[in-house]
DNA sequence: CATCAAGCGGAGCGGCCGCTCCTGTTGTAC
DNA sequence: GTACAACAGGAGCGGCCGCTCCGCTTGATG
């Protein structure tokens, strides 16, 4: 993976020298494994990958699951933070709210975990949501002072979009690699306030199909 | 599933009537149960719902697989069946696409199996995807007649987009009911001619970022 | 009613996978 | 070097699940 892995560098200070590298090890492996595999893969394998036995691993994370969430989370983490100075470095507001997405899709094409936790329920912990929530709606507040996004956009709706892309991104991964890209710049269009008229203020009300006419 | 179960009404005519009872209860209990639980259900579960034993389950179908691709393809061509009716009923080219996208999303909201069949290769079988690009490629050129479809706006681009819309509502099915249309209409914008330049046709060769301006 | 093949049901097999247990090993402190 | 607690490793347990096998039942036929 391109995200990098370094996010609460010393977790437990008192700990043997050999147990902290099998640690390492082990979150370094299983995010390749779940990258590359999805969340489903057999714990053996992350095991054999990391060089270390099933009870190295179950005495580092009591369950699968936990391995999952931590591995993801530092991934998620490290990439916000990147993100985050990626925004911040972007004058035009909605070259930074592009480039967001352009990073997001195109990092995470090849991470079957993350891509998966986006449907399930929780997927990284709250905190990354609320993180991610934060930065994506500092990028939209700015391209609305700008003017540049059209109004009626919420956070949420960005938040999702990005989810769908993400998901289209995978699936259409080594079929027709860069196709995401023209996904990607009709919905970027249809965000674009000088293409569309505001979209209504989060009432479904309105029964009718979601035509521009 | 709303999506009704009829096409090749008589598959084998010289069996046993309680065998053909048998088959389309199998048939019915496997379409709701793969729609609500995805394709991962034990099969246990829909002999149970079906009230039929292993054996003839695996009698009528050899194989998991095999079951799921039937139940997948009677209903994706029994709305497929729907959707093009209601294609030629219709009028005006954008309306006619945007209900197509538009009954696509709520009627398959439900349906995890059809979803997920998006994700892994194949999916319905190949003649299923082909009719679906057939109507959808039809859609396409009535708007690019009309002039109301973004020139460079490819088939494939539609297809995938269905898709990606798809994972979108399942995900945020029960959190957010109603909120893909708020996307549904996004990506409609993006689409519509009126809202946007022609897309470059096909070429990735730009490796710039997808941003409008 | 008798006959019998076609059909039925569900216990059970084999493989996968999450997790544990216990024996052997190794880093660390003195 | 010695002693000990922390650690490593992998066989194995239990549960899940796809699929099969075989004795029993039942609809069709005359």
């Amino acid at each position: 993976m391109t995200l990098a892995e370094h996010a609460t560098p010393a977790p437990r200070p008192g700990r043997r020298a050999d147990a902290e590298r099998n640690r390492a090890a082990i979150i370094e492996a299983a995010g390749a494994v779940f990258a590359e595999c999805g969340g489903g893969v057999d714990v053996r394998e992350i095991a054999r990958r990391s060089g270390v036995g099933m009870g190295t691993l179950y005495r580092h994370f009591p369950t699968k699951d936990e391995l999952l969430a931590t591995v993801l989370e530092r991934q998620f983490n490290a990439w916000l933070t990147d993100a985050y100075q990626r925004a911040v470095a972007t004058e035009d507001p909605w070259q930074a709210l592009a480039g967001f997405f352009e990073q997001l899709l195109g990092t995470q094409a090849g991470n079957r975990a993350v891509v998966e936790s986006y449907a399930s329920t929780g997927g990284p912990s709250a905190s990354c949501i609320q993180r991610c929530y934060a930065l994506i709606d500092q990028l939209r507040t700015r391209c609305v002072d700008a003017g540049v996004l059209r109004p009626g956009v919420t956070t949420e709706d960005l938040f999702l979009l990005s989810g769908s892309l993400s998901q289209a991104v995978l699936t259409t991964a080594e079929s027709h690699p860069g196709q995401w890209r023209r996904l990607l710049r009709i919905s970027l269009d249809g965000l674009s306030s000088r293409n569309a008229e505001p979209l209504p203020v989060r009432g479904m009300g309105a029964d009718t199909p979601a035509s521009t006419d």
